[in-house]
DNA sequence: TGCGCTCATTAACCTATGAAAAGGCCAACC
DNA sequence: GGTTGGCCTTTTCATAGGTTAATGAGCGCA
């Protein structure tokens, strides 16, 4: 899989394939940029809304003392910046945490897209709310979870993420970050992230090894998390 | 100042008396609810948006087993659930968490009037970065703020917007909710809330007695707490 | 082959927070 | 005016997770 093919480009919302196309097209001109660099930098006014091609990125936000939070994860597919639809100040980064491929499309042509294609609205309006739904899930971890916990329940959102997007092989896909960006996204010390990789794995649940990550355990490890993946499935747009 | 007066239902959000006038309109309908019920419940399919006029407020999800996380407050004026534009499953609960003056609108009606009123309509979406903006600051102080910074930052975030909605005397507000509601929106034990509350009243930084916020000293809660508010100033709406 | 980098791993010790339990305050109610 | 119940407060003890530091594994590169 090339990592620039079109296919690739679709996200979660249902759309029809005329529809589509028309957010591929969007899409042709690609950028790369290496690991660790900023895409939206904290304070800029984009113009564009982010499109995972390949690669992982995120969200996130540093405090004054250098504490950094990863708010969000973008796996290939995703689209971020929803709220683009108005240009403002972010209050927040946008950061590859890999070698990523995106597309920047430009506010105007989404708006006229939206405008043109009900469908089109409809499926930014749906991935606006699995993200957001994402995002409170991720709350929930960060206040009443346990960090092997965290660590269990984002490995079956990424399974179920990345299944969506045709890049799971079965039980195992690559999951391509450092312990230090799994730190960040859970406010945890590398330390801990460690210490509970090594739970996981002493409790039979996951094997991890060079960036590939295996569910030995489904049923085991969403019990074990208290995962319960309706949050990501969003149900087919009714258009009233 | 009575509790249902028109002008209490704006929100943060920049309208011209005309179209705010329409907003209010449509909330002329209130419904009054105790303290401790769901407003709209989890798993339910809703139709309306809710505006609450008076009172507090939140959006809660529980775990398996019985653990909570308030994820987010509202205010009087505030407009909760805003992605209602679409009607989708709800995969988290809105509640009071006082007694509770609100309005239900309908998604036609709001619909209607955001396609009829492109002033509305952005005053919505800016409604949305705010509060998702708040939410992300929430999660930094779920993932990386002591206990102590997490009170101290969220008393700096009340009193700016209750100010906004001219409901602070000064440094002082009503802050109408239990210390174990506070535990449950930073993922805090009672015991662990009531002691961090002490230590800002013992650092000078705060009084709290009956339900009664101070802000002793409102530059040294901000520097303890890294409070910077710019995330919550949404500027003025730019129509492109 | 060996240097130098980044990341993973482990250990020792320390701290913030959780859990359990008990008492105090206050307002509503009989 | 005493009782009841909700909330606040404080104490004691247990533990998840932070901090620091040292080691190891893998890999590009000279």
């Amino acid at each position: 899989m090339g990592p620039t093919l079109p296919q690739e480009a679709r996200h979660g919302a249902q759309l029809a394939d005329a529809d589509e196309r028309i957010l591929i097209e969007l899409a042709r001109r690609t950028q790369r940029a290496e690991a660790g660099r900023d895409i939206v930098a904290e304070g800029t006014e984009p113009h564009s809304i982010i499109l995972i091609l390949d690669g992982w990125a995120c969200r996130y936000k540093v405090l004054p003392d250098g504490k950094r939070l990863n708010t969000s994860i973008f796996l290939p597919g995703d689209l971020c910046e929803p709220f683009g639809v108005l240009p403002r100040f972010m209050d927040h980064a946008l950061a590859t945490l890999t070698p990523v491929v995106f597309a920047r499309i430009p506010l105007s042509a989404i708006r006229r897209a939206a405008r043109e294609h009900p469908r089109i609205e409809e499926a930014l309006w749906w991935d606006l709310l699995a993200m957001t739904a994402i995002e409170r899930e991720h709350m929930i971890s960060l206040g009443r979870r346990l960090a092997t916990e965290r660590l269990g329940h984002v490995f079956c959102e990424f399974h179920l993420r990345l299944a969506m997007a045709g890049r799971v092989d079965g039980l195992s896909y690559d999951m391509p970050v450092t312990q230090s960006a799994l730190s960040d996204l859970f406010g945890l010390s590398v330390v801990q992230t460690n210490r509970s990789l090594a739970e996981l794995r002493q409790r039979g649940l996951i094997s991890l090894r060079k960036r590939r990550l295996t569910i030995l355990d489904l049923e085991g490890l969403r019990e074990f998390s208290s995962f319960d993946g309706t949050y990501l499935q969003t149900a087919e747009p009714v258009v009233t």
